[in-house]
DNA sequence: AAGGCGTGGAT
DNA sequence: TATCCAAGCCT
């Protein structure tokens, strides 16, 4: 028994009308959306949950609220507002967006999904989104929420990723004409709030009526996934080093790991144990006893912490006075390293 | 097309 | 503590 469209669309707009999330990149029942807060909401979102999002959301609006602003913005400036964000290249294809924006598009967003597809950080769920939620069109959006919904409405067996096909296969023939940004939305706070990945609340669902996988008894094991690898560890060493109450910071590759961002100098990462290869300058360093360890999605990284002071020129880099270094917009894995440094000196 | 690319919260 | 997971994109 498939779940048709008249089956879910209507009862799940229903409960949509009733629970929405009061969220402060959502219009409200009636209000037009602006496409900008539309955008930096989607991308803020990628991979990044609403808790993380929300204040960010906010402390960003404040500062850039318009496609304008944003477009004239000191690049060093947006990539530090992202720090902490992860996932940096989401900041850098901002910023390429809104120069396209602002010099092929009048300073506005192109308002159809092909068009939105084109632009830098749109794939395609972001462009089906925005075209959805601030434009009003039909498209089948689909993030994971929407593969978990789907894949339980219709007991998808094909597992992720390659199972991507047939889910949004199967989101199209529910996605309505109408309304498809609050169906997409709606779509995403049930995935949220009742149909979560561990123990999906059925009883509370609006559309349990449809789903095959409540109908088999084990909705919880939908979608099925690949196993993923486990994490390599690797290791390394960070460089603290000191000067007239400063401290040398270097601003990283913009391709690649943390790509763009400014950071504290690093050796090689690699399984040789920690040591002073690739020191930005020679000092009398010293291993500390503590170092930091910070997984990240692909491997974990433990990383010694090599601290000297210095009277001499460098020639990398710059000089933070280290009483204002959290105005610097260092990514989580030195704020961690600064923290333990900050401690044990 | 499979893997690189962050982070923090939930379990 | 370890693992999973999230409103994915890019190459």
């Amino acid at each position: 028994m498939d779940a048709k469209r008249r089956d879910v669309a209507a009862p799940l707009l229903d409960w949509y009308d009733r629970n929405r999330r009061d969220l402060p990149w959502r219009a409200k029942a009636g209000e037009t959306p602006d496409p900008y807060r539309v955008w930096l909401s989607e991308v803020m979102l990628q991979q990044t949950t609403v808790a993380t999002v929300r204040p960010r959301f906010s402390a960003w609006i404040a500062r850039w609220p318009t496609f304008a602003a944003l477009a004239a913005a000191d690049e060093a400036d947006v990539m530090a507002a992202w720090a902490g964000l992860g996932y940096y290249a989401r900041a850098r294809n901002l910023m390429a967006a809104a120069r396209v924006i602002a010099a092929d598009h009048g300073g506005a967003l192109p308002d159809t999904e092909a068009a939105l597809r084109a632009l830098p950080g749109f794939g395609d769920y972001t462009a089906a989104a925005v075209a959805a939620i601030a434009f009003g069109r039909r498209a089948v959006v689909v993030d994971a929420n929407v593969e978990r919904v789907v894949a339980r409405l219709f007991a998808i067996p094909h597992p992720l990723p390659g199972g991507r096909r047939a889910i949004r296969a199967a989101a199209d023939t529910i996605t309505p004409d109408r309304r498809a940004g609050d169906f997409a939305q709606a779509m995403m706070d049930l995935g949220s709030a009742i149909c979560t990945p561990r123990r999906p609340r059925c009883l509370l669902c609006p559309i349990a009526e449809g789903c095959a996988a409540r109908a088999l008894g084990t909705p919880e094991t939908f979608p099925v996934k690949k196993p993923k690898a486990a994490r390599p560890h690797r290791h390394g060493t960070i460089f603290w080093l000191e000067r007239d109450g400063a401290v040398l910071l270097v601003r990283r590759p913009d391709k690649g790991l943390l790509g763009g961002m400014r950071a504290l100098p690093t050796g090689p990462w690699g399984d040789a144990p920690p040591g002073l290869a690739e020191a930005p300058a020679a000092a009398d360093w010293r291993m500390l006893d503590d170092g930091v360890s910070h997984g990240f999605t692909h491997f974990t990284l433990d990383l010694a912490l090599a601290v000297a002071r210095t009277h001499h020129a460098v020639n990398i880099g710059e000089w933070w006075p280290v009483d204002r270094l959290d105005e610097a917009g260092l990514p989580t894995l030195f704020a961690k390293a600064a923290a333990v440094v900050r401690r044990m000196a």
